[in-house]
RNA sequence: GCCCCUAUAGCUCAACCGGAUAGAGCAUCAGAUUUCUAAUCUGACGGUUACAGGUUCGAGUCCUGUUGGGGGUACCA
């Protein structure tokens, strides 16, 4: 079924067209929802044609509106209030849209699939020294809905980590166990891989700090301390081995890293998490360099006396950037330009984004702009889906300073939360414990996910360990909770009118408010699919499957489905029921969260 | 210093391209269950949209300035 804005604004066109000889682009009309305490389900706003001088107002109003209801035939009143023409389409209009949808294949959630356009999803890309907290969360579940509503929205999608596997960071965890650890291993220590490196991380940090500060207590400048100190040295060192391909150090780094995936893939794993492809800057450096070789010749960067590499970006609003040190070692930048041209043998995609946090915005502006001047026709269509921090209420995380909230610790907490307040509802009666299990593990990580997911990606936000847990309100428990009430209509339905759901579509003559409100919610949804994908905003369908459970929230509490007054009505209100639960159960799902059927 | 992001109810968040009287949840208070799951619903309370100007028929939204918060800023990632 044609969406019904267009359809709005091209047959008001048509009309401005005829009545005025008037030429507007079809788009160029601002027709929206109408808003509420006025009687009306959309309405176009006529302020600003009155520049084309086509008289007054309640004159306009009243022509358009005529021609409109003429030309749209679903119209059933029209009404001029201020400049605003509100059109209250026909309630035979709003059961059209229901039938329709429920008898598309698919029911008319998806979008067709879209030629000639390839995108790649780059999240979660950890750092191999330290396990996953909240703030790779809110990564890692937008990154993944990101795709889900694109790959919905018929874009061709594939999703991709890059492990930040190679750097001082790594040697840091490398040189704290060689120094520390007396062999120690997770195994040995009961630890899972990932948290165990990380343990050797804060040791070095630790003991790096008490090095600093002995060095200040002797005299020293801070700032040369942090240099001078003999661990920052040896970390140095171990890294110029690496890169040199010392075999002992490469052997410790291949341990550790094994050690920290096969910890994140536990993570992973449950909250389900699955990649096409992994990439790792231990293989994509090299590229890099061969990249800033390429433009060393084309005359993209310049190299310097010391023998450093720069560009200068001035000319575009940016700074000159360091794109190789002087010893010839990559930093950061270099190895992402080999990534993404790995990236583009791989999938010849035409755009990609790249997940990263807001602290680098400036990185990608720049690692945009280079992208641009070596030529790579990949290049205008990198978007970076900046979000911000998550804070806690006592402040800012700091790994090093072990005030992260870590992943594995946050979703057992879920869990338990989870556990305790189904049982004190005494909701668990008569199921069996298996399902229990996985029942509590759905509503743990549906709360969390939606808690991140409903919030604007570049806004930063707070994250309230008290409220986070709360199951109540704006929560992903209360969408599954909708789901799982109308699921238990649809249970009693199966036996008492087995066949209502095939049976042919009656539409009532005259719709209650609740079933209509409920059914252009359910013809938003599209659009609201459309925006999320053009803008990269899992917030959009987050909040959408909110409004949506609210409306059936109300339905639910005033509308009777299996004791409607009529057969008809019944079939009509359980195909109602039915559509509402498939799009909250497709919107969630492109969230990353599951429906139980009950709860 | 310069650049970027941000500021909406006590708290956490909404508000599509600039459109009508800025909406939810939490918290507080008052109600609703012989009726499909009360993890629900209804109502009340709560706002100078940080501040000052400007553009516009119309500004939370755009522009300028100020203030608060955050981030970045040439050899960390």
């Amino acid at each position: 079924m044609e969406l019904i804005i267009p359809r709005i604004q091209q047959a008001a066109a048509a009309a401005l067209k005829s009545l005025w000889n008037l030429d507007l682009p079809p788009a160029e009309l601002v027709v929206q929802h109408t808003a509420r305490d006025h009687t009306g389900d959309y309405t176009i706003v006529l302020f600003p044609l009155m520049k084309h001088k086509l008289g007054a107002l309640p004159e306009i109003g009243q022509r358009l509106g005529d021609a409109l209801a003429q030309s749209l035939g679903i119209v059933a009143r029209h009404e001029l209030v201020k400049g605003f023409l509100n059109l209250t389409l026909t309630d035979a209009y709003w059961g059209e849209v229901l039938r329709s949808l429920s008898a598309t294949p698919g029911h008319g959630l998806t979008l067709p699939p879209r030629t000639g356009e390839k995108l790649v999803v780059e999240y979660a890309s950890p750092n191999t020294n330290k396990p996953i907290h909240l703030g790779h969360l809110r990564n890692i579940f937008l990154g993944a809905a990101t795709a889900a509503i694109c790959k919905a929205a018929g874009i061709d999608t594939s999703e991709v980590c890059l492990f930040n596997d190679k750097g001082i960071h790594v040697c840091k965890s490398m040189l704290a166990w060689q120094r520390f650890a007396h062999g120690e291993t997770p195994e040995s220590a009961s630890i899972k891989g990932d948290h165990f490196v990380g343990k050797w991380y804060v040791r070095f940090d630790t003991e790096y700090r008490r090095e600093v500060q002995q060095l200040v207590d002797e005299g020293m400048e801070e700032e040369t301390a942090r240099q001078q100190a003999p661990l920052m040295q040896e970390a140095q060192e171990m890294y110029r081995q690496w890169e040199a391909g010392q075999p002992e150090v490469l052997a410790l780094w291949q341990q550790m890293n094994q050690w920290v995936y096969s910890g994140m893939e536990q993570t992973y794993a449950r909250i389900h998490i699955r990649f096409d492809k992994y990439y790792y800057e231990s293989d994509t450096w090299k590229l890099g360099r061969q990249v800033v070789d390429e433009g060393l010749e084309s005359g993209v960067f310049t190299r310097q006396p010391d023998g450093s590499v720069w560009i200068d970006l001035t000319d575009a609003g940016l700074d000159r950037k360091l794109v190789l040190r002087r010893d010839g070692t990559s930093v950061y930048i270099t190895q992402d330009l080999g990534t993404a041209d790995l990236r583009y043998q791989d999938y010849q995609m035409n755009r990609s984004v790249y997940v990263i946090g807001n602290e680098q915005d400036y990185h990608m502006q720049v690692l945009r702009e280079i992208l641009r001047r070596l030529g790579r026709p990949y290049a205008e269509g990198v978007y970076h889906l900046s979000y911000g921090m998550v804070d806690l209420p006592s402040g800012k995380m700091k790994s090093r300073e072990g005030t992260v909230v870590d992943a594995d610790d946050l979703l057992d907490e879920m869990y338990r939360t989870a556990k305790e307040a189904t049982e004190e509802l005494g909701k668990t009666e008569g199921m069996d414990p298996a399902n229990l299990t996985t029942l509590y593990e759905t509503l743990a990580l549906g709360a969390l996910k939606y808690y991140l997911l409903k919030v604007d990606p570049p806004k930063r936000m707070l994250f309230n360990p008290q409220e986070s847990i709360d199951f109540k309100g704006h929560t992903g428990t209360f969408i599954q909770y909708t789901h799982a009430r109308i699921h238990g209509i649809l249970r009693k339905a199966a036996e008492s009118h087995p066949r209502a759901l095939e049976s042919t579509l009656v539409i009532p003559a005259t719709l209650l408010p609740l079933e209509k409100a409920l059914i252009q919610r359910l013809s938003d949804w599209q659009p609201t699919l459309a925006d999320a994908a053009a803008g990269y905003d899992p917030s959009l369908v987050a909040n959408y499957c909110y409004e949506l459970s609210k409306d059936y929230s109300r339905f639910h509490y005033e509308v009777p489905v299996l004791k409607a007054e009529t057969p008809e009505l019944l079939v009509f209100r359980l195909q109602l029921n039915a559509q509402v639960a498939r799009t909250l159960r497709l919107g969630m799902a492109l969230l990353g969260i599951d429906m139980p059927e009950r709860m």
